[in-house]
DNA sequence: TATTTTTGCACAAACGATGTCGCAATTGAA
DNA sequence: TTCAATTGCGACATCGTTTGTGCAAAAATA
């Protein structure tokens, strides 16, 4: 059972005749800066790929005191939104010199609270997180070790961290506005969790439209976002004698919940009623109908948060205190076939 | 500018006026192993929380050669079944004390090659890898470096790596058979692409179902996991003389395009056409009529791919090399109402 | 030829934590 | 009182890199 013992700058300079020095110099790419020749360059070179050498990135991150990595905290990636920021996350921080440690909180506040301390002891250079609740005190770990933090999705009143997130506000108001102006007065919106900013800032979006439009009939029901709480609330809307003309779902679940209402009812969209809403899953397009949706600027987002945390850090590095930032970034709408003319 | 020191054990040794030694052994569990007294270790632990210690992981690594954490590669989290999988993985792991360094790949095998030798420079303990191509190339760095891996999904048989998939086979086989059970005869698959081995393995299961049961009307058609490939190999089935009367298309991404093409042409699921798929996404409980689907055993995939790699690494660490294990999970049918029973 | 300058490389000290040895002081036995 | 055993802790080397400093030999200048 030969255990193959570790290939380190030490045995290349061993086989080469080499100091360490001078082999450290030629694989960290500082051979000029330290004049070594060009014949002893390929004499290292070459033993290191025969020796198939690669250097231990444990030595290297102590003697610098930099991890090259950094974290990346989401509350699930079975949620597509989430899952597509990590999707971008990952590949470009990697072309960037980084690597990404996943922190998946399974939605679980007390389980992020963990994840952190853990992203904080490995020294990771700088942390991307989606937070799953309310609380912000284990932020707060972050700050005080002096990691840079960029939040997605979520603001927090009382820490000093840059944040980015879709304009949930303007995404609803527009949309709803759409409606008004394609002749509903009708509008119900179906929310989700009251508990979740990202939910209370549409719902602000739709009734400040509603009430800019001077529509009385505003109504908001609803309280969770999955099928069933769409499944439910649509059969109590559709049932009443005064039927809404148009349906506004906070996001792509609960409005499947309300299409399938609909379908067993009969009811076809968009000619007895319409439907619009948030999220713009990509099976949209395909349904019997193809949903008009309000799209999140996932790519945009996560870019963003990239280059905000990147420069943070090198800001960092250099002993400067980036001012916190604020983005709200516009989300499109999609339109598409579900929402029925009435004027 | 205050540049905050870092805390480390020496900066407790000092505080507390104990050496080196025994400050780590406080701090690292072993102290009854080495007789400290009880007062001794109340100083330390007291001073470390004080000063809001936490160790080193680079320092850590580099004593001890391990790294705490395991590499995740995956082609990319844009899709929901290896979302889901490193959802799963993430967060078991964690619990388990690895952290998990996520690759994605965004489904290029030049990136998979370089997101594999990242990894091996790491010196992550072990690798979990659903493979975005053919080529195994790349594994045998990791194999080299006796570096733990697991394959999910794709089966090198070149390489001694263990690996877990659904069985694609007996999940297509089952259905194609449940379809002539009910009466079916002109049965077509749309398939994805043909570089792909799980699209292969369920062809075949089709196949031989079909030729099982003595049908001469095998049809396969299709190119790609595409929406597109769906609805443009859809319609051009409808509009034949001789039209299939049940549609098995294998993936959801596939059946959203068929589903759009039947829409356009007024066919009403089940009672002009049957359709089955495979993946079982969540939205399709939801649709117009519910689709019947093939559901990968995500949950057992993930769990089971772990505790391969657990039991590999603790192997390896005692000099014994585990054999490899090859495990195909049976998927299960979720059976919805979008096949018509014939007879 | 003598002196300065440049070229090419090596020594040694870190980074933070761990583990092997060893030594003093305390306790117990004789 | 004496010697052995036990208790409690510290000095030091080490893991694999990087880097400031130093010092020969070669080249350039005088």
């Amino acid at each position: 059972m030969s255990q193959l013992k570790h290939v380190t700058i030490k045995t290349i300079s061993e086989v080469t005749k080499l100091s360490l020095t001078t082999v450290s110099r030629v694989l960290n790419g500082s051979a000029k800066k330290y004049r070594i020749s060009d014949d002893t360059q390929k004499v290292v070179l070459e033993a290191a790929k025969k020796l198939n050498y690669t250097p231990n990135q444990a030595a290297v991150s102590l003697r610098l005191s930099r991890s090259f990595s950094i974290g990346l905290v989401v509350p699930t990636l079975s949620n597509p939104f989430f899952a597509d920021i990590a999707s971008i996350v990952s590949h470009s921080l990697r072309t960037k010199g980084y690597s990404v440690v996943l922190m998946d909180c399974d939605e679980n506040e007390a389980t992020e609270v963990e994840a952190v301390k853990l992203l904080a002891a490995q020294n990771v250079e700088g942390v991307i997180v989606i937070p799953s609740g309310i609380d912000s005190s284990h932020i707060n770990i972050l700050i005080k070790r002096n990691i840079p933090v960029v939040c997605i999705d979520r603001y927090y009143e009382d820490i000093p961290v840059s944040y980015v997130a879709t304009n949930h506000y303007t995404g609803a108001f527009s949309m709803t506005e759409y409606l008004i102006r394609a002749g509903h007065t009708k509008i119900v919106c179906i929310q989700g969790s009251h508990s979740v900013v990202a939910n209370n800032l549409r719902v602000k979006g739709y009734k400040d439209a509603m009430a800019a439009n001077k529509k009385a009939w505003v109504k908001v029901v609803g309280n969770s976002f999955t099928q069933d709480n769409g499944y439910i609330e649509t059969r109590l809307l559709i049932q009443k004698k005064e039927r809404p003309t148009a349906i506004f779902t906070l996001s792509d679940t609960i409005m499947l919940g309300a299409l399938k209402a609909l379908a067993e009812e009969k009811l076809a969209i968009p000619y007895d009623i319409s439907l619009v809403t948030f999220d713009n899953s990509s099976y949209l397009d395909f349904l019997a109908c193809p949903i008009t949706s309000i799209a999140q600027p996932v790519n945009d987002i996560a870019n963003i948060s990239i280059k905000l945390l990147l420069d943070t850090i090198k800001a960092n590095a250099n002993g400067v205190k980036l001012d916190q930032m604020k983005l709200l970034i516009s989300p499109s709408t999609v339109y598409r076939q579900s929402v029925r003319i009435l004027k």
